[in-house]
DNA sequence: GTGACTTTGTGCATCGGTTCACAAAGGGAT
DNA sequence: ATCCCTTTGTGAACCGATGCACAAAGTCAC
């Protein structure tokens, strides 16, 4: 028999998950302007969602908004951080260091909060040993020492397709089970291991998808909208 | 009279839409690696999901498939091309040409088959008129008259933050209904426009929030209510 | 041609997520 | 304290997507 007092449902939706980051982000565009208290609506429309929806994400993590009044920014901006896990700080490493592993590492953006670049990786004699973004590049052999050194828990992978997959084998074996994967394969991964995917060329066929419908399409289908 | 290879529901759903070049890349590698025809429980394992799921996304095309034998690779290659419309060439324009516009600039992979960067914009002065993948950075001021020149039909937005807003309404204007977001804000737009999003940092904060859970994270936060 | 075998295409049950709509809960004014 | 107003939190209907399971449709061997 499990208690039934457990007073916050540790399920949280996928999609609620995935909304949580926009959220925060609202939160601390207006924390920034020193707003103190926002509603359910003014936040919603900060990160283009519907107020239901968002009420119903938050219920998820507990109940945490005044009725009549709305919710408090720096309350929830923490609550949200926690509940993510930004409260900690995530060694990140990025394997493949070619056009886009550099724009990664030099990215300011997605270090701010919570995460941080521990390691640069690289398979190309020309490029190990290189200092990107305040960073040395290692040798790809180098790679489990470096992922056990460096604390790393999340790794980015920017390799080309044919390295991918090796490479995500490489640091699993070493102990990672977050994977953010750029490179244009579907990869493999036992059970537990979380694999998150990035792709370019994805996101403009569904562009050219839409785009060509509203163009006319292949078959000049009028249908009425 | 039969029309077998119509299909005659124009309505394609969504989620299927988005698995199409998943199905797409997977039979370009068979079809390089010499394979006529495929079952769908061959090609459902090589883009990662569940046979039943691609027979139904199939089907939503046409019949394109013979029973007890599976689908010519040659011949789905050409469908699903077609309804993804890469059998057009797409002008892609990037604006913003820092790290990430750069980056994208080169990365040869997203232009393989049916997309051609066609216009390298940003507003950096210093940028401005370098030659970037074989492209000439043009000023931010001739946006309009870079896209209608060009015939872009897809603006990938790489700029900072506080400038996407902006380009994004301008190249609306300019006619421009599909964008491809890098800049870490909700873009607002008219119907008909349509915004994918992409957002490393939202990636991570997803991957943490697993990452947490899985260390153990659940359990020991017992707070008053 | 016939029968055995393979694989598609789809009806159906199910599930997760979204949206509506409203009772419950709180604040502020008088 | 009481009433009114605002906003939350959520039950319930709805909607799209998923996956099972199987009949229909085809191939192949003989």
């Amino acid at each position: 028999m499990k208690s039934p007092s457990q007073p916050r449902d540790r399920g949280i939706p996928e999609a609620t998950v995935a909304r949580l980051p926009l959220y925060l982000r609202a939160l601390h565009g207006m924390a920034e302007r020193g707003v103190a208290t926002v509603s359910s609506e003014d936040l919603a429309v900060a990160a283009g969602v519907n107020s239901a929806k968002l009420r119903k994400d938050l219920s998820h993590l507990g109940s945490y908004g005044t009725r009549g009044v709305g919710y408090e920014v720096e309350y929830l901006v923490y609550q949200i951080s926690r509940e993510l896990g930004l409260t900690q700080d995530w060694a990140v490493a990025i394997v493949g260091v070619g056009n886009l592993g550099r724009a990664l590492a030099n990215y300011g953006g997605f270090v701010s909060r919570g995460f941080r670049v521990a390691a640069l990786v690289d398979a190309d004699p020309e490029v190990v040993g290189d200092t990107i973004a305040g960073l040395n590049v290692e040798h790809i052999d180098e790679l489990e020492a470096v992922i056990k050194r460096r604390g790393v828990s999340i790794v980015v992978l920017a390799t080309p397709a044919e390295a991918a997959q090796d490479v995500c084998d490489r640091v699993i074996d070493a102990g990672v089970t977050s994977i953010l994967n750029f490179a244009p394969v579907v990869l493999s991964v036992s059970d537990g291991v979380d694999v998150r995917k990035v792709d370019l060329s994805i996101e403009l066929q569904i562009l050219a998808f839409h785009e060509q419908r509203k163009a006319g399409g292949p078959l000049m289908a009028v249908d009425g909208q």
